[in-house]
RNA sequence: GGCUCGAUGGCAGAGUGGUUAUGUAGGGGCCUGCAAAGCCUUGCACAGCGGUUCGAUUCCGCUUCGAGCCUCCA
């Protein structure tokens, strides 16, 4: 069986992957919150874990990919007030968008993809157990985890809490025993959405979300969780804290076994963030870029290293596309078998904690010698393109679509193909003069011609 | 201030204690009537300074620079 090697977070290092229960591999993301478009590192986070799931469903039987809907939080309120709507108004129309923006970058749906409002019975059981515990206590209508209480905390982000109260820059609200501490359940307005609860009309607080539904979908341990870098701390200590304290255990890994963060995604080399105008939505790149062109995009780099989201990256991508569905073009007619795998060296690199970079280059290693191939090395490279591109989720497209070919918006194919016919007389006459004149009335109409051995093939460009 | 992670050729981007990916852009060539596409070829990259070593871009330390987190964030 191949081995799997991923990079742990908590502990720092890249690490066999051994699953809790190799006959069922489980698998949890923090999904979006859903008040807005999702941005492009959303979508990376989606996309890696999309991959890394593909990745370990090549290797074991079965797979359980959970990835969450956070559908109250705050922003989502916020947003509902604003815009004077039922915050579930809000957050069903961006579920339903991201899900659809996420299709169109390849990812598919998680097997299970919680709500958290669909939870909240199971969060009120959750601070209940940490109330028993001694790990949570109310005050001012508030229930608050009690940081100093959980051994353990901060293990993953690597930070202690001593630390971590001198520099920090927030103020302590006055209900806190402790200036780490943080809210398991606040308060709701009656305007404000909320449920009843042993502490009042309320609503739970950030973190608790991923608890419960990660436990009631998974169970815990559970083997792998992931999400964006900037979810470390505070948001999955907080997770670990919750989690670990409930069952009175102290190991983080009795609450999950692998933490995976994606880097982050800039922009033109800036963070990406409202105040700079500069969020990429992939709603809005959809409608410009085929989702193959941005999702080679979010792999062409490592996931753990920032990517940088810039124009020529995309078009790099663009290119990289059009050179291999040529590939693809130029074998047209051979067959390859129904059942087709993964190339080795592609697989290997993508075990190597999920090096899309190093397949890549091993994939364009294969079709290098694409025109001294005899017929069966020709299979294999058909075989290789379109194994490789269904796990990486590009290469999908039929070639002739995808470059165009025999398309035209501007002209007819009877009025391309007869000046087609009319330039090819021309070159057999030798009248070169009239046949590039030809060419450039077709170029000028945005149609490409190749000339190949017997025939003229021609493509919109 | 604390905690992470980085710094590789024009650009993108892996990797390695000694043979120096891959892509893309550029130079040269082949093919073509000319193109397009493709192919071949080329390029003295590993931030700086010390250390370990027979040998370091790769290991260690320091410096500089960059990104992120510590506040909502994927």
């Amino acid at each position: 069986m191949t081995k799997l090697y991923i990079y742990n977070s908590l502990g720092n290092q890249k690490e066999e992957f051994i699953p809790i229960d190799s006959s069922h591999v489980r698998i949890y993301a923090c999904g979006p919150t859903v008040y807005s478009y999702a941005h492009i590192g959303n979508a990376r986070m989606a996309v890696v874990n999309d991959l890394l799931t593909k990745i370990i469903k090549k290797i074991y039987p079965k797979v359980t990919y959970v990835s969450n809907i956070t559908d109250i939080d705050d922003k989502i309120i916020k947003t509902s007030q604003d815009l004077n709507v039922p915050f579930k108004q809000i957050t069903r129309k961006f579920e339903k968008i991201y899900n659809e923006d996420m299709i169109n970058l390849g990812v598919i749906k998680p097997d299970i993809q919680p709500r958290a409002t669909e939870y909240i019975s199971d969060m009120i059981k959750l601070i209940q157990k940490l109330i028993k515990n001694n790990n949570a206590y109310e005050k001012d209508k508030h229930v608050l985890f009690h940081v100093p209480s959980f051994q353990k905390y901060g293990e993953l982000s690597g930070r202690n809490r001593e630390e971590q109260i001198i520099g920090s820059r927030v103020e302590v609200a006055p209900f806190k025993k402790d200036p780490t501490d943080f809210v398991l359940w606040k308060p709701s307005a009656n305007n404000v959405p909320g449920w009843d609860s042993p502490w009042g009309y309320g609503r739970p607080g950030w973190h608790l979300e991923c608890s419960a539904m990660s436990e009631k979908t998974l169970d815990i341990p559970f083997d792998i969780h992931s999400g964006g870098v900037d979810l470390i701390f505070p948001h999955h200590e907080n997770e670990i804290a919750q989690s670990c304290a409930a069952h009175k255990n102290n190991n983080p890994k009795s609450f999950a076994k692998y933490w995976v963060h994606n880097g982050f995604v800039i922009v033109d080399g800036e963070k990406m963030s409202k105040s700079q105008g500069n969020i990429r939505l992939v709603n809005d790149l959809i409608k410009s870029y085929d989702g193959e062109v941005l999702r080679l995009t979010l792999i062409s780099a490592h996931y753990r290293q920032p990517l940088n989201w810039t124009i020529s990256a995309i078009n790099q991508s663009k290119n990289i596309l059009d050179k291999f569905y040529r590939t693809l073009k130029e074998l047209e007619k051979i067959e390859i078998p129904d059942k087709i795998d993964i190339p080795e060296k592609v697989f290997n690199a993508l075990c190597d904690d999920m090096n899309t970079p190093q397949a890549l280059a091993e994939l364009n290693k294969i079709i290098k010698n694409l025109n001294t191939a005899s017929k069966d090395e020709k299979i294999f490279i058909k075989s290789s393109i379109i194994g490789a591109g269904n796990i990486l989720g590009i290469f999908q497209k039929n070639p002739n679509e995808w470059l165009n070919y025999g398309r035209s918006e501007i002209l007819d194919d009877k009025t391309v193909n007869k000046l087609i016919n009319e330039r090819n007389k021309a070159r057999k006459n030798k009248d070169f003069k009239k046949a590039d004149e030809i060419r450039e009335k077709l170029k000028n109409k945005g149609i490409e011609i190749e000339d190949k051995e017997n025939e003229t093939i021609w493509r919109s460009i």
